[in-house]
DNA sequence: GATGAATGAGGTTTCATTCAT
DNA sequence: AATGAATGAAACCTCATTCAT
């Protein structure tokens, strides 16, 4: 969560494998320069230095800065986006502990949230949401939002097989990823500062503590 | 919610009052403008003449770009807090409709959190934060979180009434206040959608029985 | 030589023993902050708070950075000039050691020409004759050139007493002033470091030396 | 040596013969302006307009208008030296006429000290020493005071010869040089007035005449 | 007479973008 | 397709100067 990592791969980068994947490289590249300079203060310049090519490359690949920012948010938010949802679908229905489940997925969802990428996608669509709305869609809709969709599925299919009392899957959803992640913002000063393993779950054993609380069946 | 009323009120600045007041007016013109533009983008011009000054001018009263947005956070910040914390102090420990009290303290803050100055310090702040990370503290952390600790002090109160179950009020507080916005944050498009009444109502609705559920002390 | 003691005496500036000296503390100041920045770089702002006052006190003694400048270069030229003066007016025509005489005059002009001020003058001078050509007279023509023609009459006298040989004392006069002086430009990094008081001696003496061996009668 | 021919020759400026002379067209002009306002109030408009370039041009080649003034300074300065020491490389130690080969050398030194580029180097070096001490050594070090140590060598063959009495060839070289320029200095006003073809000959019959007396070996 | 506050003009520098190669 | 070099526009900031008190 730290910052270290978010770093283009500069493997592919300084190889000259070939020219399919200079627009990667660029595209790498933009989004490092924008998450650390933000998009007003980040220039052409450092990306295409970040990218090791010339600028005029970039403008070859692209129509120019903003479109750049937006195909770099993009393309970031789509793998952010894939790993939660991959972690939403190991959900299954039929478990026995569905505590220790939840809070199982919700660790793991908390780790794509506290990730560098995620918060550095959400600090951007934060700050341009104004100058890019349609961004929202591309990073959040295909993210949390998404995750909420796709986790209610997963909560109504627990309520039919009884373990869940829901009348409202989508938002009993968005309320299980608040407390998640919720109490998170402050504590990590958003995301510009590590929490350790132990504050990670502490806070996904509570969240799923009151979750469980108020939405589960009581077994008997 | 809209992002109408962000304007500063022209009336103090056409009056010519005094000088007292013109670092409020630049102050105000500068917030509207950050919120516009974002810091990287908002320039020293427009503040200027959106503050009704000449630029020298600003500059005499604050040292430069960063100062001013600095102060210009804070101020509004404080503004914001201060609303904040004033509905929190209007819930009594001794209640007789817990829900309905809750209801109403937690209808009133999503109210604060909605306003338009409220989630422009909020992009704001994302935005920035690696550039001026002691805006956290003044913004955030005389915000929300100043938010959780009063609240957690309520609930505590609560707790000891006999009316909640609660092992560590400062997490209930910031679960209750997740439970308040996280859903709401998808739902306006961080902040640049209107929602009606009716779904913040609901959203309360469902925020409060979620936590009712899980923490309140079943009455005879 | 160094360069500590062009800073303005401050006891007459504190002391508000009236508002007389006024004039001569912005002019000192003015002197100061000039030979400090150079005319470009020097802001009145430096100069008002150098002297201790407000800027409009020193527009209303003065028509402006101009007119500023050229009477604080007037002021501390005429001081050089009165300094230098002084020492040749120390030289007799009726000397018995010709040579230890000059080499004493010699020596005193050199401090003269190697304090602090004198080098500002200068610099400022080189730097600015193109803006203010009419500083050449008041600063030069009042400074080495009257000291030439100072120089050039109590040459013209010792010519006349049979002590030298002279067919255009103003000439010998511009010839003894460049013996002394010009080679301790190079070695002084015009007036940007100290030189030994051993260095100064040794260049009076050659510069003596010369001077006697072209000019002087011999003695039978 | 009046001014006019400073301005830089416009015609490998029009011609867009390339762009590999833009960065001497920009150091021609850079020193055209710096000589005629002065650094600090010489502007890199006026700069990249008397080049024929846009501002960023300017800003590609060199790193802002500190450096811009080191490498004008000593690229202007390292012809002005050249041009000194060809002269004094001219001086040889087995000459009939001492005193004739002396004013010619010294009447083409002067002519050398007193062109519009040398006195608009003098002028600025005098003005921004403080502000770029490492100046010296190029503009100074490689003139004048490479040009006494070249000329201290050619003085001390001739010392060899039986041609001059010398004890210390530097300093003579350096009082050579004085007894030129020295006098100069101040009937040209800084170099901003002309003087005679007559008048400088007169000044360097005088000094070869001072020289001669002082350090020439009498030929029987 | 002295001043805190204000300003129009202009300073240096950087930016996103486009030629010509 | 890729690039070194160039540019118009605009950024932040500072200056000499003047009000109104």
């Amino acid at each position: 969560m730290s910052g270290a990592n978010l770093s283009a791969s500069s493997a592919s980068r300084r190889a000259g494998r070939g020219r399919i994947d200079k627009r990667h490289a660029i595209l790498d590249a933009a989004f490092v320069v924008f998450a650390r300079e933000g998009y007003g203060k980040a220039s052409v310049d450092a990306i295409a230095d970040e990218a090791g090519v010339a600028k005029p490359t970039l403008y070859n690949h692209f129509g120019g800065k903003e479109d750049l920012f937006r195909e770099a948010m993009a393309a970031t938010a789509e793998q952010a986006t894939a790993k939660s949802l991959a972690v939403v679908a190991g959900l299954a229905s039929d478990v026995e502990d569905l505590s220790g489940v939840l809070a199982d997925v919700g660790y793991r969802l908390l780790l794509c949230h506290s990730s560098d990428e995620a918060w550095a996608l959400r600090r951007l669509l934060y700050a341009e949401i104004s100058r890019f709305p349609e961004l929202f869609d591309k990073v959040w809709g295909h993210g949390p939002n998404q995750l909420s969709e796709a986790l209610a599925d997963r909560l109504a299919r627990l309520a039919l097989a009884g373990r869940l009392r829901l009348t409202d899957p989508v938002r009993a959803a968005e309320q299980f990823v608040a407390l998640l992640t919720g109490p998170l913002e402050g504590r990590t000063v958003l995301g510009t500062r590590t929490v350790s393993d132990d504050e990670l779950r502490a806070t996904v054993a509570a969240a799923v503590g009151t979750f469980i609380s108020a939405f589960a069946v009581a077994v008997e």
